[in-house]
DNA sequence: TAAAAACATGACCGCGCGGTCAGTGACCGC
DNA sequence: GCGGTCACTGACCGCGCGGTCATGTTTTTA
């Protein structure tokens, strides 16, 4: 059973100066072997590490940052969602700014809504980050926020006027390409796409990506159908798409949205993949054990974060060098049940069998 | 689209100096008035929050916090994993943490390992937090960490040694049993339960509620399989579980484990709910999508986050008065496809077609 | 009309660190 | 023996705020 041990009332939390005595150095010395900075031999550094242990020395973060300007966390400005997409993205985040030596900071915002971002930006601000996270699905609209640190957005397209933004992409044009062309291939005469939220970055790439793969093979383009991520627009979104005896192939700019649109084309009789083959959008593992199992594209959203934070830090502590350039994330689409050849071409494979 | 504006390289940020010299009072009131202390007119609130609004002025809270010796900030020790119920947690926390005016560290571990609970902790506490919340999933296993803010671990029974510790319950027991009850009352004769991974507190809760629902009515109890809360471990679980015909209806801990279950019964043969039903557990919006629809009972994370962060808040500003009791959550079963009375009772509703 | 409250000032301390500076040995190679 | 690097010391400043204290100045109340 987990034990929590208070220190007792009366004790006050050791500084840096009882560190200092213990270990018999001066206070510099602790600072510099805390901080590891050079000129400390491995003796004193060795016993200032143990008197630090004996006493339960742990460093003041807000001392340090009050003096050195410095803090030391990132914040991130994430989707109050719990999405597969949103929540996978944020655990790659921490984990990548936990690495760097960074503590993190949250701040959701309910929707995409610029006010909404510009608020959590400055409250973050206001906790003294020394870098912002924009994680990926944001609205478009202007928002005006004072910002002196670097700010990273995730999965947007690199083109922000002022101050040290950075962008690191999820390679969602590329996946959304590779998925209509796996349709393609597959015989479809065209493909349908039940997009996300107009004006989110996170739509716009899929969408374009989807007409690329169109346009490359001369294929007419069919009207877009919008969502909201949610598995129920893609049931509505299937129930309209249904009725339509040429729809026989479709890519869902989320994996939920997806599943609610199969959902929607088997309760209306069109069977999937037989009828009608639906791709999703993201890798959620779970959707391996649906039936039919998913097709998707994975994204990659813990190399996009360690990229992205990568990035991120370097502005911070070497704001005057060149960044290094960000490659491309590799792409894989994850073939699983939900696709197959359209209807015309299955007369071999006796699929027909109800 | 979303723009940044920089502050400028050469001027520092504004100090609630120069907000008093442009208001025209002294710091001392600013801070009066920045922490909505008494003795402050009206006229000079306002005329203090428009210097403030016109100089951009942002409290540097990391000053604060070195004078006052309080954070005004919560630190999370969360599972770094994107599943429905970890992340919906973090998510109500987050809201929660947020309206209580206080502001949000998290932490992440790998799993739910002791060792790695002590070293968030500590790591929070290094952060300066004024209280710590340890998330549903962990361990059992000594954890000895020095702690000196208040302790709330979420989902844990409340049963723990020294320190400001407590607990808020998600409902789990009340919710396991409402799960089982709802198969026997269907008919079946008993019903398996696949739990998580023993240790934790989340599997031992779901697991003593099963079993009170079975003894209740004297019902055998057959072995408990174990998962991970994975799909591929329900999968595992299903495969075993298929080949006993005396399996009638399966309570999963975790949605994800129960459609991993579905897709091992189909594959074997075994039609759910026709021939085994399946109960999940989280309450995962999706899977009212998928064939059959998962009958499960929802967990109330954001009550959950909101009592307990009102209780957190309370035992950090008002250490010295009794804590609040915290009411039991309500129970809610969601009844959809994947369950229905035994095959024994189904005679009358003709379903035997294939 | 006097006392008491409310409203505000200005000066100073200190929170626990990082940073700077001047200075001290000890060891090195030449 | 000389300068030079390394490995420290000790003293002091200041980061930006909250808190305390002593000192008013207005408004409200008895």
């Amino acid at each position: 059973m987990p034990r929590v041990v208070g220190r007792g009332p009366g004790a006050p939390a050791p500084r840096s100066a009882d560190v200092a005595r213990v270990a018999g150095v001066s206070r510099k010395t602790v600072s510099r072997v805390l901080n590891n900075e050079p000129y400390v031999s491995d003796d004193v550094r060795r016993r200032v590490l143990e008197a630090a242990g004996e006493l339960g020395y742990r460093l003041n973060h807000a001392a340090r940052a009050l003096a050195s300007g410095r803090n030391r966390s990132i914040g991130v400005v994430a989707l109050g969602t719990a999405g597969y997409g949103t929540a996978s993205l944020l655990v790659g985040v921490e984990r990548a700014v936990r690495d760097a030596g960074y503590a993190l900071r949250v701040v959701n915002t309910v929707d995409g809504d610029p006010k909404g971002i510009a608020g959590a930006v400055t409250s973050l601000m206001e906790q003294g980050v020394d870098g912002v996270v924009v994680s990926e699905p944001i609205v478009e609209g202007e928002v005006s926020v004072r910002v002196d640190v670097p700010v990273l957005f995730v999965g947007a397209p690199p083109a922000f006027t002022a101050g040290q933004t950075l962008t690191v992409s999820v390679g969602a044009y590329a996946l959304a390409r590779a998925a209509t062309e796996h349709l393609l291939e597959l015989g479809h005469a065209t493909v349908h796409h039940l997009a996300g939220p107009q004006g989110w970055y996170a739509s716009k790439d899929r969408v374009e990506g989807w007409r690329a793969a169109l346009a490359a093979r001369g294929v007419h383009e069919p009207p877009v159908v919008e969502g909201d991520w949610s598995p129920a627009s893609g049931y509505a979104a299937g129930r309209e798409l249904a009725s339509d005896p040429s729809v026989t192939a479709v890519f869902a700019a989320g994996d939920e949205m997806a599943i609610g649109l199969i959902h929607a084309f088997r309760e209306a009789g069109r069977r999937v993949p037989e009828d009608i083959s639906v791709v999703g959008f993201d890798g959620s593992p779970v959707f391996a054990y649906v039936s039919p199992p998913l097709t998707t594209v994975r994204q990659p959203f813990d190399a996009a974060a360690r990229e992205g934070i990568r990035l991120l830090v370097h502005a911070i502590e070497e704001p005057e060098t060149e960044l290094p350039a960000a490659g491309e994330p590799p792409v894989e689409l994850v073939v699983r049940g939900s696709t197959a050849p359209p209807p015309s071409h299955q007369g071999q494979t006796a699929l027909r069998t109800t």
